[in-house]
DNA sequence: ATCCATGTCCAAAGCGCTTTGAATTCATAA
DNA sequence: TTATGAATTCAAAGCGCTTTGGACATGGAT
């Protein structure tokens, strides 16, 4: 059924059926209920690209996950994120188009994708430092919403970030107060804005107490779990070990509680451990008592508000770019505790 | 630029331009070759909408992802099976949509999505027995690929799969031959198509053992981390606990492991773990060794080989429908070892 | 010289919708 | 009675592409 045939059989005009569907003021009320019913009826749907074509909006936002070997977008963070996301667009009738593309594709296909005029903005994911597809995405001159934020790139533009730093200042300083001094960071893959921010608010908060930041304590790479075992492993075997972790992700932290308890040493008791905790759906924080204590922020919510925004912008070409600054909450779990006085106790 | 435009700025009509373009015949060598070479210059694209529009196909597929409080699809093995199917539509020039949608809705959002006529075809995700899905698309007459089979569905349909009961019959003969009995089944929801055939794979090896299946060592639901621990906790618990876990995801048995660990017990040693793997790029089994011995197979894989099927089913909607059976490989880690006289020695 | 096949190209219709600009009706004001 | 305006409705254009059904040469066969 489509819309010729509706107005055929209602004896009106296409014009007049659109208008009664689309809400426009100029049509009888008696009128717009008998086509409403009749749409009903025949449960009819205007064709979305016929749509599209007329109105020149796509209704449908682009997601462009790249992938290669050294960095791989497509975790359970991005499914989590794509979830709330997801939820947004539901909400508003938007479609989620995802383009898995080969890093060096890249900006071919965003120019690609905006060309072909499928999408009417784009969310982009993991903004490193000086994050290109920002400039490009601005000379393309389609809306897009960043997740994160890019700290060498000057120009306004829309973006929803953790407070990275804050939050990891704050985990930082948690660990200090419990006595630990040795204290390592398993960050994310250093050029990601994320993981520098991250690892500022370390040094921040060892600065203030007076320590000097170790670079040896400090390790970047993919947030995977065997990362997390791997450097863990490195680290414990080092002449003088770290007395406390922080992680970047749950994943790699229970990559580190398993070396850790691998080498015979106690989560909490002998070593303690701070992650953050994106509220993954498959890898929660525990049941009832978190088992870690962690700087919690939902990618999920962050999600949602990313799409709600761009959405927003999308419909308002106008209005002024800007960023929102989330807080994660810092919760205490049961993977941290006092620093024992010599953490050499291997064999205790 | 638009066709228009370049049909103009070659003195040609549009029906030339688009004819050289894609490749028909009728159009000499020069004349094509000009084409191209301006297309090339303007960097054209054809829109995809009016495309679409005139020819009736919409190069886009659709992943419907259910979400509810019961029944999470947007996991990690969803995101890597994403990754997969991204990469031949990547290929083949169709956009992925994906729709997260509350488990109610689901149908209604079939069917608008068919009537709207934004997609070409749909990958069903997840499986149930009697999945419903099945007969839906059938009825909406929309091409379909599930990832997965549904044992209660008896017209034939496009699907792929992994052959399940094969896979853990081969893990748990291989954790029998090994000398144990009480073998604990941490499978994923119940009523799901691959937990019904992963618990009749152990089954039909604890059988023709002679081993009666104890329904207590038998768990169902979300695989989560949480899950794996919490039930291996209970199981580890029993007044006859098992010797043996059989996990349904490497997340699952990360949260085995730690219960067992936890417990004082060794992983091998004391307890065998086997698990299913999907070669999660966030979760590998170890980096060179695998850590848990494992039944594997690439969901990623799967993927593309979904996308694939589907899309030739859409250029070619009369072949026969039938099924695509992938067998797992039975991959030795350092997980399992033989059973212990007794399991109850956890003060050794 | 005529016919027909072949090779190239084009005008125009059509995909299904939105939207512009105009027509029609009817009540109200002049 | 006529002009004015509000309330409804409609015909037709247009979005950018593909595709149908010719049109027009060209050249070899008759």
């Amino acid at each position: 059924m489509n819309l010729k045939q509706l107005a055929e059989s209602l004896g009106l005009s296409q014009t007049t059926v659109s208008r009664a569907l689309n809400g426009y003021p100029e049509v009888a009320d008696a009128t717009r209920q008998r086509v409403q019913d009749a749409a009903q009826r025949y449960s009819y749907r205007p064709n979305a690209r016929a749509r599209s074509l007329a109105t020149g909006r796509a209704n449908a936002i682009g997601h462009v996950i790249p992938v290669s070997a050294q960095h791989e977008m497509v975790n359970p963070v991005f499914s989590d994120f794509i979830a709330g996301a997801g939820e947004t667009y539901l909400l508003h009738g938007y479609d989620m188009i995802i383009s898995v593309v080969p890093d060096a594709d890249e900006k071919r296909v965003y120019r690609e994708i905006a060309a072909k005029g499928t999408v009417d903005g784009f969310i982009v994911h993991g903004p490193t430092m000086d994050e290109p597809r920002i400039e490009l995405l601005q000379q393309i001159g389609l809306p897009f919403v960043v997740h994160g934020r890019a700290t060498q790139v000057r120009t306004p533009y829309d973006w929803v970030d953790v407070n990275n730093r804050s939050a990891f200042r704050r985990a930082t300083k948690f660990l200090l107060d419990l006595g630990h001094v040795r204290i390592a960071l398993v960050n994310g893959l250093a050029f990601m804005d994320f993981a520098k921010r991250r690892r500022d608010g370390y040094a921040d908060a060892l600065s203030a107490q007076g320590v000097n930041p170790d670079p040896a304590l400090i390790r970047c790479d993919e947030m995977t779990e065997s990362f997390g075992y791997g450097t863990s492993q490195e680290l414990l075997a080092l002449e003088d070990p770290p007395t406390a972790f922080l992680a970047s992700s749950i994943i790699t932290a229970f990559g580190i509680r398993r070396a850790v308890e691998e080498a015979g040493l106690r989560v909490a008791h002998d070593i303690s451990i701070v992650t953050h905790d994106d509220e993954l759906s498959y890898m929660r924080n525990g049941t009832t008592v978190p088992l870690f204590t962690a700087t919690r922020s939902s990618v999920r919510e962050a999600g949602r508000l990313c799409a709600e925004r761009l959405i927003a912008r999308i419909n308002n070409p106008g209005q002024a770019l800007r960023g929102l600054l989330l807080e994660a909450e810092l919760t205490i779990g049961l993977s941290t505790g006092p620093a024992l006085q010599s953490a050499k106790c291997k064999t205790a």
